[in-house]
DNA sequence: TTGTAGGCGTTATCAT
DNA sequence: ATGATAACGCCTACAA
């Protein structure tokens, strides 16, 4: 027998497809004993009920998609062991979806919603703003967490938790100039992001521009753009590039945490001293800032906070309550060895 | 119209289903007008193929399944990455889903290769081995990546790539030993580990015999249970609470690079220095871990050739070749600052 | 080139 | 308590 279904376990037991069901699914209306018979069928010739069928046939299923831009990103490890524990706690099942760079999440979204017959979907990561006008086509609730965008108004079963990054990036850039920089370098993304590189970077110029510093477009320092992004070797190599032109500058912000352990690397095996050479500062508050050694100062981002409100938001949507909209938390700037104050 | 379906489009168009079947799958056999007409109306009307119903129909499906343990491991960032590379560069759709730290991914295999008709499966990470009977089970072609394990010779389409985790691990002890290292604390999994955290204990213990130096049951840290595993903070954790009893020891071995920067951290903030008063090695070979400061002396796997192996070996099978059941790479002592010679 | 009809494996409805 | 049967949305012979 190739593939075992229902109808075989129903012959094999001498009932109907319909009690097999029955007992697969804990209906009521079912003999114990009959069950019992079924269960033990259904092991011995192991059978697997085809999702895809189930799919298919159930008006709904109690499960949440996550749908994540960049799996591999450590920032997002922590929320999704949060996200994960909320909706199972909330007897709902749970779907972790990687997307490709390239793909566009909506578009997942939708395909995802039709083929689980999800009630709720949360994007973590990615750039959703520029096709909020496809948030339309998705029917169901959902939030998108620690993105920094806007989503019109009128479509309503969409809700954002995120902090603010261009203030938060203020909250940074404005520390450092309190503490006396005036050279600052930022390591932030290539010219045409249009995410929290650039929200970051706008930050960056206004709290320099508060402190009647002109920007030095020498001191923007770009990720390459052929490889992948935000990565402690990417930090490393570009902060090393940057080294070379013997700019002047008396500290380095890179607007993640992983960009600047890279550029805190560079700076000792360039030979200079952290923080009494180089000051410097990243942003995300990564458990790995925290630990390295000087600790990064850095901008924490409540992680868990943002994703235990993500999940509330989702089930309040789901459950027709009114709720929030959107929900902005505030980071808290964590002072580290790598600066001095 | 609450779901458009393909009829709904055959409808609109006024064609049969059969057309637009035909116009979405890029099929020959249909008149470019029709098609272009056809396609105009799927965008209009926003129609999105079921998914669950074209898996139920289809009887095969040109795609390869990642099952991840713990997706969040940064040793799995890179190998993920070539894995899907390699996929799709032999013209096969990836999909990644992760397998729950109390899931049996033999079972998820299963399960995912009736609702997808999967073509082939890889395991990354997990501890397969106590499930290999299960094993028997997976009707398509399966290869274990980056677990050393043993699986039944007569199961026969199924492959290991792996390292050996024992004989890397003392490769690592009996460098430490040569060192002049007596006293060496190892950092490891709790006592009912039966994973790399065993296995790699009994390469430390192996060396320790080989070098005449009995084994101190006081040096054998194992990790908390109640906390996620081979975390920077366990690491730190542990370390913190082994320093406080003062036992005598000259160097700490992790048997993750994560634990072993915890441990640095935690050995920096007890006041001791590394490498002078401390030597601390990890295991991995983690891009944080040679860009820590100091960088971390580790065993580096060489993941992203075992990631292309598994592809390699994953097709072979699929096309029916002959080819090796088993793989193992060397790994390679990568000495950091955080070990004097 | 196009359309009709049957079936993929399951669940839901409605009898019995 | 149980079973027959009609969907679910799609693909694919086969027929036209």
């Amino acid at each position: 027998m190739e593939q075992v279904t229902i109808k075989d376990i129903a012959k094999i037991c001498n009932v109907g497809v319909t009690t097999v069901s029955r007992a697969i699914n804990d209906h009521p209306d079912i003999n114990p004993e009959t069950k019992q018979r079924i269960m033990d069928a259904i092991r011995e010739y192991h059978y697997f009920p085809n999702n895809s069928a189930r799919n298919l046939k159930r008006s709904e299923n109690q499960t949440i998609a996550v749908l994540v831009k960049g799996i591999s990103n450590p920032f997002f490890g922590p929320i999704i062991e949060v996200l994960e524990r909320e909706i199972i706690r909330r007897h709902f099942s749970f779907v972790l979806q990687q997307v490709e760079e390239e793909e566009d999440e909506v578009e997942a979204a939708i395909s995802l919603e039709k083929e689980k017959r999800l009630k709720g979907i949360i994007f973590l990561g990615g750039s959703v703003h520029h096709t909020a006008n496809r948030l339309r086509l998705v029917r169901i609730p959902s939030v998108i967490s620690t993105v920094d965008t806007q989503i019109p108004p009128d479509i309503e079963n969409c809700a954002v938790v995120s902090i603010d990054d261009e203030a938060e990036s203020y909250k940074m850039v404005d520390h450092l100039c309190r503490s006396g920089h005036k050279r600052i370098a930022i390591l932030t993304a290539s010219e045409r992001d249009n995410s929290i590189g650039k929200k970051r970077l706008e930050g960056y110029l206004r709290a320099l521009k508060d402190h009647g510093i002109s920007a030095d477009e020498e001191l923007i320092v770009r990720m390459k753009q052929d490889q992948r992004s935000y990565t402690i070797r990417q930090g490393y190599e570009i902060t090393s590039r940057f080294l070379e032109k013997k700019k002047e500058f008396t500290c380095i912000y890179a607007v993640s945490d992983t960009l600047a352990i890279g550029a805190l690397r560079a700076v000792i095996d360039a030979g200079l001293k952290v923080p009494e050479d180089v000051c410097i500062a990243g942003f995300d508050g990564l458990d790995i800032a925290r630990y390295y050694n000087p600790a990064v100062t850095t901008i924490c981002q409540p992680g868990e906070e943002i994703a235990a409100e993500t999940v509330r938001i989702l089930f309040d949507m789901i459950e027709g309550k009114e709720t929030s909209r959107r929900v902005v938390f505030e980071g808290t700037l964590l002072k580290g060895g790598s600066t001095i104050d």
